[in-house]
DNA sequence: ATCTTTGCTAACCAAATGGTTAAACTTTAT
DNA sequence: ATAAAGTTTAACCATTTGGTTAGCAAAGAT
């Protein structure tokens, strides 16, 4: 039975660290807090991931490794345009109310060091906006779409689905609600969303 | 004619502050950077701003009375929708562009303690939705707009406006691009964002 | 049974950090 | 000229922080 608390450990800083790392960002951090939050002594923390840099990486890691399948249905799936913007504002604010803390984890930290984008392209060959492009040149050559820019389209169903997460305490503040108003807000945007952006781009 | 050297101490402070704090934030800023930014002796910061809560306040102060006029032009012009939208995604996209980190400072610190919004409701009665929403709902039973809600438009325009500046890294990545192509890619988002936004919401 | 490896803790350490102090220098007022 | 008030600095301080060490405990191997 000790066996499972050993495994345990190293399970335990991951999803501690997660927490702490993810609310306070890298630099406000504790090693300490880690270590409480695990119920473990602060030198394990060491043993397990030698340091704070190290900890904060798998963490990163980690957690790109859950937004990246989202990104990529978007980019890579078969459906036509119409479709995966549907399909992904609603399964993406279905996955953020999940992980609340994920967008703006990664957003601030890349911010903080930019260099660690370059790990992740080496390591996410998929990420490849290139086949969004080409298909959206497509339809709207087939009249589908109206004459519309890829890079743009892509950036725009990445800030409509993912800012209002990010700026959530601005968004609360304007609209005046409490977190119970806010997640109806984000409910509602699940088809919200979609339907905007079809609107804007879509041949009629 | 002192008084303009004394005076000057106190604003090189608070322009090394929001240097330092804008690009670094709150925890990862450190009070020997600011000082040796402004070339002075440590001690002189807390001399005129007592610690380092209290500088922060001053810089995330200044930072949010640039950005309030700002939104406020979206929410209590006495132009139409159409008008404001077009102006501010133009407007705004500029004033970004001079203040690169503002957004992201605003966003990012909000996140770290959301209790600073309250201080900025109470001294911003300003920043009111109302009117807004008013004049959605109005030019919606006008018919010029088809049915929209105006707090979904209202965090429409803001993540269209806002999100590819506070995501820049990633938009950059996906994009593959360097800073001048970023750049780019916001100046055409001056006419893109409002084109982008007026298709999806006027009736025609 | 004992030896070795692995997991774990308490105590410790050096560096960094926000903040203070006492004294010097400068300016203003009298 | 001199005192008072405001400005600036170098040196110092207490605390926090990431990281280390030496030794204990438990489990597996022989």
């Amino acid at each position: 039975m000790t066996k499972t608390k050993d495994k345990n450990t190293e399970e335990q800083i991951l999803t501690a660290a997660k927490d702490v790392f993810q609310t306070k960002g890298m630099d406000g951090a504790r090693m300490q807090e880690i270590a409480d939050k695990a119920g473990i002594n602060k030198a394990m923390l060491h043993y397990y991931y030698r340091s704070k840099q190290l900890l904060f990486e798998a963490v990163f890691k980690n957690a790109f490794s859950l937004l990246a399948p989202q990104l990529n249905k978007i980019l890579n799936d078969n459906s036509s345009i119409e479709d995966k913007v549907k399909n992904f504002s609603s399964n993406y604010i279905s996955f953020i109310i999940k992980h609340p803390y994920l967008p703006n984890f990664i957003i601030q930290e890349l911010n903080r060091n930019p260099d660690f984008i370059k790990n992740i392209q080496e390591n996410n060959s998929i990420l490849n906006i290139d086949k969004f492009k080409a298909q959206v040149a497509l339809e709207v050559e087939q009249g589908i779409l109206k004459p519309t820019k890829g890079d743009q389209l892509f950036i725009n169903i990445l800030a409509l689905n993912i800012f209002p997460f990010v700026a959530k305490p601005l968004v609360k503040a304007f609209v005046k609600t409490d977190d119970q108003g806010f997640k109806k807000l984000m409910e509602q945007r699940k088809t919200e969303v979609s339907e905007f952006i079809i609107h804007s781009i879509k041949q009629h």
